[in-house]
This record gives structure tokens, C-alpha cells and sequence, in this order.
DNA sequence: CTGTTAGCGCCTTCAC
DNA sequence: GTGAAGGCGCTAACAG
């Protein structure tokens, strides 16, 4: 007969647990607790028959292991928690969609962190570390010294369409430069001239790689493109074609937008506002590959990330760099698709 | 001296873990283990001095108290369950940012999980229970008995846009019935007599209220719609439109889509296939007030839901319930807001 | 294969 | 205001 205290009677149990213990599954079962234990641990040996003396009697009881004193014990919480900046980007519901339906084939808990600024990173990491997670997936711009604070405890981190800029860091990219450089090869090949660009915010990270390569390969053509900033929405989209027609007298071939959320504000806005055929009078191009990129009204010129292979990438990284700690970061870069569309005229 | 064994060593501790402990944090700064418990904790009484002490050794130190340990304990996780069943919903990503940037507000932890499919409730409930969440926040549909193993378990959860069937629950919804009438008086109000309803899947529990209500207010008007089942997507609102057509002859004055999904996908095969002039031709009205429904080449007429008011009241019955449990169910129905838009003429 | 014995790291009495 | 025990529920060695 054990000595440890059972769960005190009531069926339901305290507040928060499901009140059934180890020690009680054991007792009604007539085993020890360590038998118990057994029972709900892959890979432990335990007879057939007492393992299904015991689950009958856990179900009976409603009783699950409590993951919290197993990961005391273990120092494997089955946590991960995966970062990201603005949800309300249309490109991230996908990924996150696939992060965590992976994640979770793969015995894994997501715990979501979502920023409304960069600037608080550093208060998010203090909320991390007291839940122990086993890894990350990190879609936001970490500093170096925030990559190292992850390395010195130990915990793997995967970035998302970032690298670590100094310190080491393993990551998984959709290869911007190569994309938009086939973006811009076939826009030239159509004749295009005279190009726009409506860039994003300079502290996003594939944002200034669109920008950095679509102008690089337009240089080469001996091609300066008229540049506007802005964020990363429709709205920007709307806002930067006004802007770029007015500095460009209204002059403009082509409009690169380095992604689609405002690559479709500027169709809507080049329709509309300045009643432009698109692609005959004006060709747009964006990058990504969101759903209303492929909607009938925009069929959008485009660089699909191939979402699903990166997500399924960063999972596995991530699991095995959770179970065999040390590894070498790896950079993975996955090319984009491009999706012809119809908002532009291609070579 | 205390006989504790310290953590071994190694600065940056083992794997998984930040190493230090409280007892480190202790010795540290020449005090007992359960000063550096109270120095962390709030509401504990200790000097100021002494607390600066141990926060000094702490930061020095790396340390962070272990939630598992504190959760054990306690019996407060500070997890908090989101369930969404279909996260690629374009409504739910704000939804998600309002709910987790309200929670960590609060001091709690999102525990995510997004299902593919509805029958993957159970097997997720199954998750969940290990983690000891302190309540949960769920907009999926839930079976009575799924929603009694929460009430068994003590953990408050609160539906969103659904509610118990027979299982009492506390719900925050939009007021689809409501929302719904406002858009058929309006558009009957404006002379249309030929309807179409684009419907969503079966399971939906807003689809369904939204669909009821809309055919009684037709009824009552002694109108009878053409309606065609969709699945909440862009694609089902294309091809519900061309259902709808061939149904009626061609003979349509208004389509209602009992989201803002598939009514954009109907305006865009409205004017792609069918080349109708919106709304001259044909008035087309949704539900939600998703971003792209007020992107400028839509302008869709819809019923917008208070969002951040809805989260806002979710996190805070769930907060309440937490706190105080036992609080009787309670249901909070939030008026949508109607979006006027261009998408249809309103009387 | 099974039971026993120590803790995992912290919070919570209780004396002082 | 502070320190010394005891235990939260479980896993990880061990004996048997």
C-alpha cells in the first residue's frame, strides 16, 4: 500500500486539474505508480496485460500524465514556440497553419507569441524562457545578441525568411534575390523601360532583399527605377503607385512591389484612380503567392514561396536539432515559383 | 549552507534548460531559496534591499523561475487553449492577433492548435489536457459531451461565434440573425425580388444562423431564394454564382454569401463571366468585413464584426472565470456594423 | 517485467 | 521579514 497521499475525492478535482494522479490510477488498477508511469511512456516495457488494466482504469478516471511534473523531470516539454510579427500579414495564416498541424503530428505544443512591434522582442523573450520550450521557430528580426540568448541556453531555433546576421543561426528562406531577378529579367525581355518600385519597411529582411536585388539586376540594365517605401499593406500598394506616378510624370512601365499585398493595392489604384489597362498599359508584379494574389479580379504576377516545403523544413530542422543538441546551422534557401498571371507582360 | 544540490556547472546549463536555479540564485546573493522564491513572486512580502540583492544575482545568473516547477505547485499554468478550427479563414488571423496580444497582456501563454478538420477535436482534446491550461477559447464547433469534459475538468472556456447546444458555455458571437435582417431589408428596401443565397458548410454554426435567418425575412416577404451550398472559400463563391445563375435563368437581382469570402469570389465571376455591372446589374452583399472586402476593387457591401471588442470581451470572461470559477454562463452578442460599401444598392 | 527510492525546481506552510 | 521542511506529480535509476 502506498503511503502517498491520493488525490483528495472529488471526482472533477481541484480547479485546473483533472484531479486523477498517477497514484490514484494506480491504486484502482492494484499496481504501483511506477507501473503507471510505464503505461503512459512509449518505449517502456511493461507487460500487455497490465498496461491494459491500467489504461482502463486511467480512462475510468479521466487521467492524463501531467505534462507539467513530467517535464520537470525529463527537461523536455514538448513546447515550441514559434514567433511571429504582424499576423495580420495575409502571407503568415498559411505558414502558421502549417506549422502547427505539423508540429503537432510530431508530438509537439505550439506556443504563439505574435508582436505588434519588433520593439518588443525583448519582453517576449522574458516570457519564453520560464516555459523551457524546446525550440523555436522565429519569424520576426532577431538581433545577435537575441540569437545568442537562445545558443547559451541550449534551445535550437529555426528563423523564417531571416538569417542571423552575425551569430549563427539556422534558417529557412525563400530565395528573394533569385525570384525578383527573374521578375525583372522577363519584365525587361517585354520591353519595360521605365520601372517603379513600392519597397517595404527597411527593418524587414526580405523586404530589403527584394529591394536590393530588383534594383541590382535593373542597374545592370543601365535602369533606375523610381522608389517608394511602404509597409507591407494594401493601403502602401494604393499610395505608392500615386507617389511613383507623380515622380515618374506618369511615365512608368512596370511597378515591382516586393510583396503582393500592395502589388494588388497599386493594380486597384492604377485601375481606378488613373484608369489603366493592366498589363497593356502598365505591368505590376508583387511577390509571395497569397490567395487573393490568384483571384479571378487580379491574377497577379507573381513569386510563389513554396509554403508548405518551407514549413515542413523548418519542423524537421527544428525536431532535430531538438533531439540530437550541437548541430551545425544550416541555411536552407527554397526557390520561388513564378506564377504568370495577368498583371503583366512577361519575355 | 544549504545541502540542495546546485546545478552543475556548465554557465549556459544543460539542454533545455537556463541552468541556474533558485538555489543558485541564492547562494549567489547570500540568502535562502524561498527569498528568491518571494523575490519573484508578487504580493510576497521582502525587503527591498534584499530583493535588489537576488534580482542582481538573478540577471547575473540568467535566471528565469521554471513555470513546470511554479505550475506544479500552484496549479496555475498561465496556459491559456486557442482552438480555431480553419486558421486560412482570411477572418481569423485578426482574430488570433487580437486574442494572443489581449492574453499576454494579461500575463498568459497561447497554447495553439489549429484543426483540418472538425473530427480532429477529440483527438486534440487529448492534447490539451496534459498541460493543465487554465482555460481555453475556442471557435470550433464543440459536441455537448466535449464541452462537459471541460466543465468536469473545472477549466472556463468561452466559445467564439458558436454556442453550447445543450451544455451550458459562455460565448461571445456576432449577431448573424440581426446582421443578417439588415441586409435583407436594406436590399428589399431597394426593389430586389430575385435572390440567390450562397450558403456555407453545414458544420458552421454562423453559417447556419446566418442562412436561417436570411431565408425568414425572405419568406416573410414571400420571396423563396435560389440557394447553392459553398465552403466558406474564394473558389466557392465563383462557383456558387454560376450554380446560381444557371438555377434562376440569369434572373437575379441580389446574392447573398454568408461570408465575405465567397461573395468577393461571386463578384469576380459576376464580372469576369458573367460581365455584369456591380451593383447596376446585380447587388451582391457578404458577412465579416474581412481586409480585401474594403480593398477598392470590391468595396463590398457586408455586415462587419467588432473584432477587437469580440476578443475583448472573450479574454476577459475567460480571465474572470479563471479567477472566480463557478461564475454562471454567460452569452455576449455584439451587433455587427454595416459597411455600406458598393457592392450593392441599399434602400 | 515490476516495485522502491530519490529527486526535478519551486511554492507553501510554519517557526523564528 | 526570513529560513527550514515538506510536497506538487512524475520519471529515472536501481533492486528484485
Amino acid at each position: 500500500m502506498p503511503k502517498k497521499k491520493l488525490s483528495e475525492a472529488v471526482p472533477g478535482g481541484g480547479p485546473g486539474g483533472s484531479g486523477a494522479t498517477s497514484y490514484d490510477v494506480a491504486e484502482l488498477a492494484g499496481v504501483s505508480q511506477s507501473a503507471v508511469s510505464r503505461a503512459f511512456r512509449t518505449g517502456a516495457s511493461i507487460a500487455p496485460k497490465t498496461r491494459e488494466k491500467i489504461m482502463r482504469a486511467a480512462k475510468q478516471l479521466g487521467y492524463q500524465p501531467n505534462a507539467f511534473a513530467r517535464g520537470l523531470i525529463t527537461r523536455r516539454t514538448n513546447l515550441v514556440a514559434v514567433v511571429i510579427s504582424n499576423l495580420t500579414n495575409l502571407y503568415y495564416p498559411e505558414v502558421l497553419a502549417e506549422l502547427t498541424q505539423r508540429l503537432s503530428a510530431q508530438g509537439h505544443r505550439v506556443l504563439l507569441f505574435s508582436l505588434a512591434s519588433e520593439s518588443e522582442i525583448d519582453e517576449m523573450l522574458g516570457l519564453i524562457w520560464p516555459y523551457r520550450v524546446d525550440g523555436a521557430i522565429i519569424a520576426a528580426r532577431l538581433k545577435d545578441d537575441q540569437i545568442r540568448q537562445f545558443n547559451d541556453r541550449g534551445i535550437p531555433i529555426i528563423l523564417y525568411n531571416r538569417v542571423g546576421e552575425g551569430e549563427p543561426a539556422a534558417s529557412v528562406c525563400c530565395d528573394s534575390a533569385s525570384g525578383e531577378r527573374e521578375l525583372v529579367r522577363n519584365l525587361l525581355a517585354a520591353g519595360h523601360r521605365r520601372f517603379g518600385i513600392i519597397a517595404g519597411p527597411q527593418d524587414s529582411y526580405v523586404g530589403e532583399e527584394r529591394l536590393d536585388s530588383a534594383r541590382r539586376h535593373l542597374a545592370a540594365a543601365g535602369i533606375e527605377p523610381f522608389i517608394y517605401r511602404g509597409g507591407f499593406d494594401y493601403h502602401s500598394g494604393d499610395e505608392g503607385l500615386r507617389a511613383l506616378m507623380e515622380a515618374s510624370g506618369g511615365a512608368l512601365d512596370a511597378v515591382i512591389a516586393t510583396n503582393d499585398a500592395m502589388a494588388l493595392g497599386a493594380m486597384d489604384c492604377a485601375r481606378g484612380v488613373y484608369d489603366l489597362a493592366i498589363p497593356q498599359q502598365l505591368s505590376i508584379v508583387g511577390f509571395d503567392g497569397v490567395g487573393p494574389a490568384t483571384w479571378g479580379g487580379y491574377q497577379l504576377t507573381t513569386i510563389r514561396q513554396p509554403v508548405r516545403r518551407m514549413a515542413e523544413a523548418a519542423v524537421d530542422m527544428l525536431i532535430e536539432r531538438i533531439e540530437q543538441p550541437g548541430m551545425i546551422p544550416e541555411q536552407r534557401l527554397f526557390g520561388g515559383e513564378l506564377l504568370p498571371g495577368r498583371s503583366a507582360r512577361l519575355g
